[in-house]
This record gives structure tokens, sequence and C-alpha cells, in this order.
DNA sequence: TGTACATCAGTGAACGCGCGTTCACTGATGTAC
DNA sequence: TGTACATCAGTGAACGCGCGTTCACTGATGTAC
């Protein structure tokens, strides 16, 4: 049952996006690691071949997240970027959304080392979006950035809330059609 | 060993907010029924005189953090509870602290039970916010009711940020100094 | 290039453990007379 | 008011179950000659 060790690498890769899914979906305590192989197409056993722990696989799915966030968000456009974090779309299909809006509360309850994570995740993200502000001066700087940090509080704030509305919810779209409005109109008058 | 029908339903009344202390602090899923009880001062056994499941308590110990929020933020000016709500303090003890900050992710994956009780909080701190808009017209209304919402997101988005960093991180306490100073803003331009 | 052997990714049964829940029991409280 | 009995909050052992993790085994891959 041996497979080449491009295979193995591939496989692994794939256990850990599966993971980050998942746990986007149910929380890390949602997630077992028998339905996790078996979601991947595996069986539990293999699982100990590839990682030490359910812990450690927790801080690479999360890394995981956060690089596939990079990558998507990459050359999108911040109106186009708000009107799909703030979709319904999102809302409703976690698994496949932003890893700070499903895990950050997650997050807060695991060790310093997942922290780390998240932390260095909301690090690239602040500075990805400070590219356009990179030839301002020192104080201008220091305020572009804690307006992305504003920006991303007011929309994580907003996903979580119409998340733990019941679903088809008046209130729960009402918050994001709310919010989107907001931001968006932050974004035209900046 | 029975007790008094008056301890009864006080022992009852002090499960329910030792549950829902304890919930805030760990999630749902990191609180044992036998965890719970002992820390209320029972014996695991006699949780089920009381409730006939854990989902049934959680339902309750939601609606017992909205109540007591609602007590609590009573009388407090908007500015005491900003700098209340994004504080270190509140940060770093959730047990003590606001519901939907600890629980919303974790609400979002529990039945429609739950979600209803999240959103009759939400619904019923905004009723409460916008009594000073309650003469206005209906437009005005609208837009105040709007601005509440986008308040509420940025609040928790910004706690929810914050706990996911590391203690005692640089990040966690910038989180939250630049939403509170945003905030703060936002409420003296009003 | 071909042969012999070591490696190790993946399998599936098994481990101890803690979970939510049930149950027989206790004994003070509440009730009926 | 006093007595006899039913009630039921709380106890602690026990239930089946799923968890994270371990292990002996398999057999194709990778390596040494």
């Amino acid at each position: 049952m041996k497979v080449t060790k491009a295979q193995a690498q591939a496989n692994r890769a794939h256990i850990v996006e599966t993971a980050s899914a998942l746990f986007r979906e149910r929380g890390y305590d949602g997630v077992s690691v028998a339905d996790l192989m078996a979601a991947a197409g595996f069986t539990h056993g293999g699982f100990y071949k590839h990682f030490r722990s359910k812990a450690d696989l927790i801080t690479e799915a999360a890394a995981c997240g956060f690089a596939q966030m990079e990558a998507r968000t990459g050359s999108a456009e911040r109106v186009a970027l708000i009107r799909q974090y703030l979709s319904r779309e999102h809302r409703d299909t976690p698994g496949d959304g932003c890893t700070i809006a499903a895990l950050s509360a997650d997050a807060a309850r695991q060790p310093a080392e997942v922290k780390q994570v998240f932390a260095d995740g909301i690090e690239r993200l602040l500075a990805k979006a400070m590219h356009g502000a990179a030839d301002e001066g020192e104080g201008a700087q220091h305020a572009a950035r804690a307006r992305r940090i504003n920006d991303l509080a007011h929309l994580v704030g907003a996903v979580l809330l119409s998340r733990a509305c019941p679903d088809d919810s008046a209130l729960a779209d009402e918050i994001l059609e709310s919010c989107g409005a907001a931001a968006l109109l932050r974004v035209k008058e900046a």
C-alpha cells in the first residue's frame, strides 16, 4: 500500500486543505480525526504518519486557510472584496470562506502556536491592504493602518453576527446589508 | 438529600449562571456536564433533574448571558460602554463579558433554538440603543438603527480579532486601541 | 539493467478515556389526614 | 398540632459511544549492489 513520495506529499496537502475547510464549517472540536480522514478519502490510522497530533494539524490548517485567503484576494478590487465578504454566500458557506470569521473565536481558546498563526495572518492582510499608502508620511501611514484594522474588525463582526442569527432570518440579512452599505460608503469617501 | 423548593430553584439558577460563564470562557464543547456541575458545587447526576439535555442548558445559558448584559449596560454612558467593551480586561476575561463576542461563532453551529436566542438578544440590544432616536422620522430611525448595527459589528469584531492574537501581543492591544479611538470619535461626531 | 532488501504511507483493529445520559438509591421536604 | 406517607433534588455508579492515539501488518516504492 505504499505510495510514491510525491503522492504522499500531495495526500498530506490534501488532508490539510480538507481539514482547513471542515474546521471552518464545524470548529476545531466539531471535526474528529476519523471524520477528517474519511472526508479526505483515507482511513484514520494513517493520520499519524503525517502529523504528530490533532493540535499540530490545527496549526497547519490555520496557516493553510490564511494562505488560501491571500492567494484569492490577491488582485481583487476593494469594492468587490467587500461585496463578496458580506454576501449571503460567504455567510452561508464558511467552509469556503474567511478563516478569521469562521475560527477566530475557536483560535482564542487554542494554544499560543495557533494564535500566532492568526496574528501573522492578520498582519500580512494589513500589510497587503497598505500597499496603496506606501509612499505617504509616517502619520498618514499610521492612520491608514488604523483604518484597515477598523475595516477588518467591522467586516469580521458583521459576518459573525449574521451567522449567529437563525438561517433565513430578516436580521441576519439586515446585518449584512447595513454593514455592506457603510463599508462601501467608506471606500467611496476615501 | 432533598432540598426546599426555593433552594432547588436557586440551585438551578446558579447552575445556569455558572454554565453561562464557563461557556463564554471555553465554548459549548469545552465544558462537560460533569465540569459544569462540579464548578456549581454539585455532582453530575443531578443535572437531569433540572434540564432535559445539555442542548437545553445551552439555550438557557445564552438567554441568561443576554439578560445579564442588559442588566449591566442599563444605565451606562455610551463612551463608558465602549471603553469597557474594548478594554484589555474585557478581552482577557470572556467569562464575565459579552455573550456575543464570546459565543456567536459557537452559536452559528448550534440549532435554530440557540440562534433565535442570539437574534432576540441582538434585537433587544438594538432597541435599547435606539431610545435616543424615538422621536425622529422614519428615515432617520432607519439610519440610526443601521448605525447601531454597524457599531455592534465593529465592537464585536475588534474583541474577536484581539482575542485571536497571542496573549500580551502588540497586535492584540493595537486592535483594541485603533478600534476604540475610531468608535469614540464616532460618538463625538454624532 | 536486474535482483534483493529496507522503507514507510496507508490499513483497520484495539487502547484508555471522557463524554452525555440513565438509574437505583437516599433522606429531608411537602402533603394528607 | 402531630403522624404517616409520597415526593423529588441530589448522589454516585454505570451505560454505550466516539474521541485521540497506538500498533502490528501490508505491499508498492526506493535503494544498494
